[in-house]
DNA sequence: ATTTTCAAAATATCAGATAATTTGATTAAT
DNA sequence: ATTAATCAAATTATCTGATATTTTGAAAAT
């Protein structure tokens, strides 16, 4: 059930793509905060029902991604500088906790998991180094899978899921601020396989704080986010 | 938009408060895990139409209460051991943080709510502990809104939406055990409230952690859980 | 006792209708 | 020229009912 905008099952049902469509255009900053979620708008824009489209809506209400006031309609879910920080704030306290659980039973299958997808994700920064700004969606994803293989293995699948979910709040905000500090996250992602290879979780801990932090500052630093 | 089972803004809309009656349902545990949640069933039971229920079932399987499998419908989410104390552990981290945090920012304001209540509830546990057994899920109200109330300074919206919806889950199997044990709980929530007025965190910490584990192994007790 | 077959039940999705609410623009009042 | 009152159009929440697809459970066949 741990799916997320990153590894999605095959959508089976109209309803179900819809969702991932939206939800991945809202995380990814195609609809921008503050949007009005028109029901006539989206039928066309995404091929469903107003029905279909309000269960959708409302599923993505509970997620927080939008806002649903009385009876004026839905719109995204709007920033705001404070609630940046609360959720990093969250990430890293969600996310440290799953990396020491995670050190401590991961074994060698979960080591590879966590090998593969840090070099997918290197490789991947390498390009965007040279100036290739053409897969910012695709880092992430990767960025995303580095992080989840990094935790897969705490043994929780509430703690994989609440993390999943306030991962994609932080992605969002880094899409809108469309921050990139390649070199610098990459070297802190090095470090954080480092870490893992060696089970140092402690270290991993103070990287991962190291790591969102910047990523909140750099994001503030884009004056995107108000 | 932290509301919850326990402080509810007065339901405006059918939708809304059908939704509340629903959640409610399951988190008393008047339905049951597993329980098959047949749309023209509910359409009698909660007087609402099949569009609006599905909306409702549709938030519920994001707040993980509810399954829906395929095109198999709906059904109440099952209980497992493993999720237990998953819920649990994470109960212990999100509020222990919470905790923390409201106790340094907390002012005379927080005091006083967090001081009434406690009184609300200590006066509910002496009924309870008298062999009042009718009202245990005004007690398990109050039993939220005095750890709410603690919490209640910690400054982070997303820090207490997030622990609600973990909380709740944890009250789910409170009431699916029927498990009252009444006399410990009561001197943890002294403690607790003890902690507070000193703002000793460290040991409210310490009194959280093994107020949620009795909890979980007074539940596992009863054989109620599989 | 399995497996196959098939009708009844239930689901996902849609279109269209109604009442209530919100929005924006127009008009009136200060 | 702002502010306030007014009103039609747009939008919403909700319901009914219809269709195609799936699931379920019982009867039939192996």
């Amino acid at each position: 059930m741990s799916d997320d905008v990153h590894v999605m099952p095959p959508p089976s049902t109209v309803g179900e793509s819809a969702y991932q469509k939206i939800r991945s255009d809202i995380v990814f900053g195609r609809l921008l905060p503050g949007k009005k979620l028109k029901l006539e708008r989206l039928k066309t824009d995404y091929g469903a029902s107003v029905s279909t489209l309000r269960e959708i809506l409302n599923r993505l209400h509970s997620e927080r991604l939008v806002v649903a006031e009385g009876q004026k309609g839905f719109e995204v879910a709007p920033v705001s500088i404070a609630n940046l920080r609360e959720i990093a704030a969250l990430r890293q306290l969600l996310e440290g906790r799953a990396l020491e659980q995670s050190f401590r039973a991961g074994d060698m299958e979960w080591e590879g998991r966590v090998v593969a997808a840090h070099h997918r994700l290197a490789r991947m920064e390498e390009r965007m180094a040279q100036g290739d700004r053409s897969h910012t969606e695709g880092w992430k994803r990767y960025d995303w899978q580095f992080h989840q293989a990094l935790i897969s293995a705490c043994g929780s699948k509430m703690l994989i899921d609440n993390h999943a979910a306030v991962f994609d709040k932080y992605l969002r905000y880094q899409m809108i601020a469309l921050s990139y500090r390649g070199d610098i996250a990459a070297n802190e992602h090095a470090e954080l396989l480092e870490c893992a290879l060696e089970r140092d979780a402690a270290r991993a801990c103070e990287v991962l704080t190291r790591h969102v932090a910047g990523g909140v500052e750099h994001a503030l630093r884009t004056g995107t986010i108000s």
